[in-house]
DNA sequence: TTAGTATTCAAGAGAATTCTTGAATACTTT
DNA sequence: AAAGTATTCAAGAATTCTCTTGAATACTAA
């Protein structure tokens, strides 16, 4: 109301907040945030996030360029192929972010996640310092049970690699001695949750890590990446 | 394009992405993202909101019931008034995280950041453990220039409180034997810059702390309220 | 060059967002 | 109760978002 707001024209205020709307509106949309979380995984190509998403490939692409114009995720010509990844550690970090206000305030979300989980078996569930105790002790064998694109990008140290599809064929690989802790993509992934159902009706000792390879280093640890394992 | 993708339906994996992005479209405006940033300071009423960011009271109000709706922001009847606040730490940490990546992600941020500055002064910049050793040596006295309702609802251990109206008629508390460093809401704010203008015209040794309260206490550092102070 | 691939572009219909205006509501104070 | 306050509601116009469709582009492979 007074003058003095004139006189010292506070520049663009209006504009920054502009700027730092456009990340929140990139993000602003159930879509895209399916394909950031499916980034965050792993850099993967517009047919890849089309398909994994249900997503027509013009629309997949177009929620992908919204993306990348609000910089949150970087394209790649490769060969045929346009790979898509996330531009920064920030970006995933947001996203977590987001999904931890949402988990917290939202009591809806653990409607829906109940729901979501409700068809499945629960399971034991390991915390992330449980997990560690447990692996030094040598009492639990840790799984990876995604694609094994997403392993290759960075997984937790000492973890198995058994994409969920392979599982069945590839149970002579597990100790029936040890209990089998799977994990995915993190708390709101079911691939770990199908993996374990799938050992338990074989007889073996499961439980399943709720947090994936973020979470995982979030909470302060290191990971590991194809090359090393 | 399997049939697998129905046999075992993944639930509503749709409604949770749908969830988190109600999150983010509700920051997903620039209004809106001011709103939270000056409740992030301190609990308002919607008058002050829309008159603190030029809104008109209608529309603040509208804004401030969509952030309602997000659960970002409470409100709460205080006599005539109603006052409203941020619903929880998270949502604070979530808006600097968006502005964390927004200032990594956009160059345009620092152009318009710079833009920003160009009119004003540039001051001495002191980072967050400059100034404890500062502090503690005694070589500097840390000032708050933002409105005194904010001081009160927390500030920098040690800070003396001067709103930036006051400023002038107050000079006599601080010292010329010490450099002053002032600070306010965080970097984009610029109440700090135009204290430090004005003590520098007065002789003052100045210095100012892009950071803000917020800042402060996700580097690890505790803050005082009203009482203590 | 030609054929073939993955991706993007362009246009348009339907839905959601945003701001304004004027009235309605929910309180407080007298 | 009556008057006055701060806030919200409701409706409508302008804008933006989203998805679909079919064509255009930018590469690769032969």
């Amino acid at each position: 109301m007074t003058i003095s707001e004139k006189k010292q024209p506070p520049a663009n205020k209006q504009d920054l907040y502009r700027l730092f709307a456009r990340i929140a509106a990139a993000m602003a949309n159930p879509h895209r945030l399916e394909l950031l979380d499916l980034l965050a995984q792993g850099a993967r190509t517009v047919e890849e996030l089309a398909r994994e998403s249900n997503l027509s490939i013009a629309n997949a692409s177009q929620h992908l360029q919204r993306l990348k114009r609000a910089r949150l995720v970087i394209d790649e010509r490769q060969g045929f192929y346009i790979r898509y990844r996330i531009a920064d550690p920030l970006v995933t970090h947001l996203w977590l972010e987001i999904r931890a206000v949402a988990s917290q305030q939202l009591t809806e979300v653990s409607v829906t996640l109940d729901a979501y989980r409700a068809q499945r078996h629960e399971f034991k569930r390991v915390s992330v310092e449980d997990l560690r105790t447990r692996l030094e002790k040598g009492t639990a064998v840790l799984l990876d049970v995604r694609p094994s694109a997403e392993y290759a990008a960075s997984h937790l140290p000492s973890a198995l690699s058994i994409p969920l599809e392979e599982l069945d064929r590839r149970l002579s690989e597990l100790p029936h001695s040890r209990t089998v802790v799977a994990y995915c993509r993190g708390p709101y992934c079911v691939l770990a949750d199908q993996a374990a159902e799938k050992l338990q009706r074989k007889g073996f000792r499961v439980a399943r890590l709720e947090e994936g390879v973020h979470e995982w280093q979030q909470a302060g640890y290191s990971l590991a990446s194809a090359r090393e394992a």
